[in-house]
DNA sequence: CGTACATTGCACACGGCTGTGCAGTTGCAC
DNA sequence: GTGCAACTGCACAGCCGTGTGCAATGTACG
C-alpha cells in the first residue's frame, strides 16, 4: 500500500474513477451508505479505498468538488447570451438536466452531513443566478406567480427533484423528461402552459 | 420502572405526549436523530423513552401512523362535496397545509428507514386520490401539462416541500404560506396564474 | 405518612462504522 | 521474468448508538 500516489499507474487511475462513479450512485440511494459499501459495489476492498482517499470526508468532498463545478458550467451554458428571462430559464433547465443527479447528491448530502454545510456555500452562486433570473422574469411580465422570486426558486429546484424521481420510477420516459422539466417549471413560473410548450419545443430543436 | 402501562397517571401521560412532540420535531430536522437526542430534547433522560416505547421503531411507528391517520384526514376534507378538480385540489392543499410538517416526516422516513417501506404503501390511499384528482382535471380541462397525472403528482408534492423550506427560511410569511402553496400548485398544474390566484382568494374565505 | 409508580443514573453487552498497520498476493510494465 | 506499485485480507482500537438491568430518587394520591 502506502505511495499510491504516483499517479501514472492505468489501473490505479481506473479504480479511482470507478470508485468515484459508485460512489456517486451509491450516495445518491442512500446519503449514509457506508465506506464498505460504496468500496463492494465498486468491485474493491475497503481498505482499498483508503488508499486513494484518506477519509470518507475526502471522499465526498471530491464528489462534491465535482458536482458543484459540473453544475454551475451547466447552468452557466444555459444562460450564456440569451437575453429573456423565459427562455433562458428554460435553456437553464434543458441543460442541467442530464447531469441533474449530482445537484440532487449535493443537495442530499448538505441535509445530512453536519460537516458539509459548506456546500449551500459552495452552491450559492448558482442559486442566486437562477433567483436573478426569476427575478427579471417576474419585473418584466414573462412570469408571474404569487411568490417571490427567492421562494420560487426553492420550488423550480423541488420540481427538478419530482421528476427526476418520477423518471426513477418510470412515470415518465427518460427521452422526454427533460423537454418536460423545461415546460413544467415554465409553466409553475406562471407562462401559460401553451406558450411553454412551443417555446421549450422550438428550443429542443 | 417495570410496570409503565397502567396508563392513567398525569405525569406519564404527559411525558408520552412530550416525547411524541418533541420526536417530531427532532426527526423533522434529523431523519437520523438518536434516542439520545429526542430524549434530552424532551427533557427527559434516554431510559426513561424506553420506558414509554420498547423501542426506536415503536416510537417512529407511533408517529407515522398519526402522521397517516391526520394527513388522510385533512386530505379527505378538502375533497369533500367538491366536484371541481380544480377547486378540490386547491382545497386540499389548503386543508392539508396546517399539518405539512407531519407529511414531510413521513417522506423523509421513508427515505432513509429501510424497515418502514410499509410507510410508502399506507400512504399510496392519499397519493391515488391525488392522481385520481389531477387525472379528471387533465380530462376535463381544467388542468394542462406536459406530464402524465401521476409524475405531475410528484411534482405537486414536491412543490409543497420546496415551500415548507421557504418557509422555514423566512421568504415567505407564514400566514401567506398556504394560499401562496395553492396558488402555485394550480399554477404549475397548467391553471391560468390570475385564475388561480382569484380562486384561491375566494376559498380562502 | 406510606404506598405505588414514574423517573433517574449508573452499569453492561452487542453491533456497526471508521481509520490504521502489516504481511501477503496480484498484475502491469519494462 | 523481474520488480514495483497497487490490491487484498486480516487484525486492531476507538467511537457511537441500541436495548436492558437494577438500585436509588422523586412525586402524586389516599
Amino acid at each position: 500500500m502506502a505511495a499510491m500516489t504516483t499517479g501514472s499507474t492505468s489501473r490505479a487511475d481506473a479504480n479511482r474513477r470507478r470508485i468515484l462513479d459508485v460512489a456517486l450512485a451509491e450516495l445518491l440511494r442512500d446519503p449514509d451508505a457506508s465506506m464498505d459499501q460504496i468500496a463492494r459495489a465498486a468491485g474493491v476492498v475497503r481498505r482499498t479505498v483508503y488508499g486513494h482517499f484518506p477519509n470518507r470526508e475526502a471522499l465526498i468532498g471530491t464528489l462534491v468538488d465535482d458536482a458543484v463545478q459540473a453544475l454551475a458550467a451547466a447552468h452557466a451554458a444555459g444562460r450564456a447570451g440569451v437575453e429573456d428571462p423565459v427562455e433562458a430559464l428554460a435553456r437553464c433547465v434543458l441543460a442541467v438536466w442530464p447531469i441533474a443527479d449530482r445537484y440532487r447528491l449535493l443537495v442530499a448530502l448538505a441535509q445530512r452531513t453536519v460537516t458539509m454545510q459548506g456546500i449551500r456555500e459552495r452552491l450559492t452562486p448558482v442559486r442566486s443566478s437562477s433567483v436573478e433570473l426569476l427575478q427579471r422574469g417576474l419585473d418584466q411580465g414573462g412570469f408571474r406567480s404569487a411568490l417571490p422570486a427567492p421562494a420560487l426558486a426553492y420550488v423550480v429546484e423541488q420540481i427538478l427533484f419530482g421528476l427526476m424521481e418520477a423518471v426513477n420510477d418510470g412515470l415518465v420516459p427518460p427521452g422526454e423528461a427533460a423537454r418536460a422539466a423545461a415546460t413544467t417549471v415554465l409553466t409553475s413560473a406562471g407562462v401559460p402552459a401553451s406558450r411553454a410548450a412551443t417555446l421549450v419545443g422550438r428550443i429542443a430543436e
